[in-house]
RNA sequence: UCCCCUGUAGCUCAGCUGGUAGAGCGGGUGACUGUUAAUCACUAGGUCGGCAGUUCAAGUCUGUCCGGGGGAGCCA
């Protein structure tokens, strides 16, 4: 395989000749030599290229280095008398394998807003900011399966098409192959005996269910895939289509459920400052400077743990500070979130017991039958990364939710079982992939982390 | 879905109380003894988001639709 540029930048001067590919970032062009920089995208840094227009001087393709062009460049690799790096290539033949005329070319070599570059979502993994979000949300990937695989975890591919109607977490994308012109009806109600899996189904909203089955299997479980919701909501931290990781664990409670939420976070963190220095450093100079001191304060700390009902003490301390008061009973909003996690203990911040209400049905309930054991890590900038809980182990008490909550009892036969053969202690929790990778990253819309957003009235490419 | 802001050259923006448009960057041309956000000179780019209205006159005011951004809710 070719050497990327990456390695190159690394190697001695050369004593033969070599071929190297890549696109045009940049071109500095005088009277007697002509620079100009190459990118294949395996790193921030491009190989600066030298053509000493007296000992070679095609003209004709000269004209056509421009951004974006791509190419094959011959020549030999040697030191560099500049400053800002160690070694260029001294260019003996140029090939250009695919033009790009400057004149239509989107991408000048210039600074673009980030709204630009998501008009131009195929063009865009070739701007620094956007390459960099690419190489850090591929290693924090891998990551997170080492993360997970080290542990002893297995990887569980819980379905994307969902047809049980039992996830209750928000509203979902129906999936159907009916001809949307000609309904099949009975009794003025859609048929869905005559749909391709002959009921309603969806796509998933969260594998945490399934992830259970085989928690209490497999003892210790992960799930990481594509996440569906259809929900109207425009901001700059939700998705319609968005990656979500959800370990489960058997004989855990929710106090190893926040240590394994801990270190996971700060696992994945240190993997992306240890592999991505380079990348890490355009992030802290040009999009949220100070985050790498920041992250590796992070990683060295300890998360600061306190109950919903002491969380509230403290905020109830500045009531008057927030545009929503907050009372005991009623979920912590944006404002209060932040407060929590950038004023009060500036950092991550796991806040547990929250009120049942406020809470889903298969949270295990506390002892005092008020709160449940759920648990939420808020961090600053973004809120809300992670959400998790011990599920309600007992058949008894979570039949019992189910009624409270007016849910189907026979929707969740499956889920009930479970509890009804071997049911043990677990717990687990959802992390979303992008809001981890905007929390280190520093980049402020959602829609800059992920390759494709998908959101309201959104799905081009 | 609600509140606020915004839509002018390829990009980022300026355009005061209404009088038919400007900068920087980018592009093109030329100059320049190694540049690295190169530099310098010249130059070409605009139905001012769409539609309707007020007015002698609308980029500027009003209505409406569409797009973008920020905040809220929902959540991950």
């Amino acid at each position: 395989m070719r050497p990327l540029i990456k390695e190159i930048l690394l190697m001695k001067p050369d004593t033969e000749p070599r071929t190297v590919y890549g696109w045009v970032r940049t071109k500095r062009d005088s009277k007697n030599v002509c620079f100009f920089e190459l990118s294949d995208g395996s790193c921030l840094k491009n190989l600066q290229v030298i053509v000493d227009k007296e000992k070679y001087n095609p003209e004709s393709i000269l004209a056509k280095l421009t951004t974006g062009a791509g190419l094959e460049v011959d020549g030999m690799l040697v030191e560099s008398p500049g400053q800002n790096q160690a070694v260029e290539l001294q260019a003996s033949e140029i090939k250009i394998l695919g033009e790009a005329p400057a004149e239509t070319y989107p991408l000048q070599k210039k600074r673009h807003s980030f709204e630009f570059l998501r008009e131009i979502a195929h063009l865009r993994p070739r701007t620094n900011a956007l390459g960099a979000v690419t190489r850090v949300r591929s290693a924090a990937s891998f990551a997170v399966h080492r993360f997970f695989q080290e542990r002893g975890y297995y990887y569980v591919h819980t379905p994307i098409i969902s047809a049980s109607d039992c996830e209750g977490a928000g509203e979902m994308f129906q999936v159907t192959t009916m001809d949307m012109n000609e309904v099949p009806k009975v009794d003025g109600k859609v048929d869905y005996s005559k749909d391709f899996f002959g009921k309603s189904s969806s796509l998933t909203v969260s594998g945490q269910l399934e992830a259970e089955i085989y928690a209490l299997s497999h003892s210790n479980v992960y799930t990481f895939g594509p996440t569906f919701r259809a929900e109207n909501s425009n901001t700059a931290r939700h998705l319609a289509e968005f990656w979500m990781i959800e370990p489960e664990m058997a004989f855990c409670t929710l106090e190893g459920n926040m240590d394994a939420a801990e270190e996971f976070i700060k696992y994945v963190i240190k993997y992306v400052l240890d592999n991505c220095a380079e990348d890490m450093e355009l992030f802290n100079k040009f999009i949220e400077k100070g985050i790498v001191d920041s992250l590796k304060s992070v990683v060295n700390s300890k998360f600061y743990r306190v109950t919903y009902t002491e969380a509230m003490k403290e905020l109830e301390k500045n009531a008057d500070k927030f545009e929503f008061k907050p009372s005991w009973g009623v979920d912590l909003q944006s404002e209060h979130e932040k407060y929590l996690t950038e004023q009060v203990f500036n950092g991550p911040v796991i806040v547990t017991d929250y009120p049942k209400d406020i809470k889903a049905f298969y949270m295990k309930m506390n002892e005092d039958g008020k709160t449940v054991r759920a648990m939420d890590v808020l961090v600053p900038r973004l809120g809300e990364i992670i959400g998790g809980s011990q599920r309600e182990d007992s058949l008894e008490k979570l039949t019992a939710r189910i009624e409270d909550m007016d849910l189907e009892k026979e929707d969740y036969w499956w889920y009930l079982d479970l509890r009804r053969y071997g049911s043990v202690p677990h717990s687990g929790f959802g992390l979303g992939f992008e809001r981890l990778i905007q929390y280190m990253t520093g980049m402020q819309n959602i829609r800059d982390v992920i390759p494709f957003p998908r959101t309201v009235h959104n799905a081009e490419f």
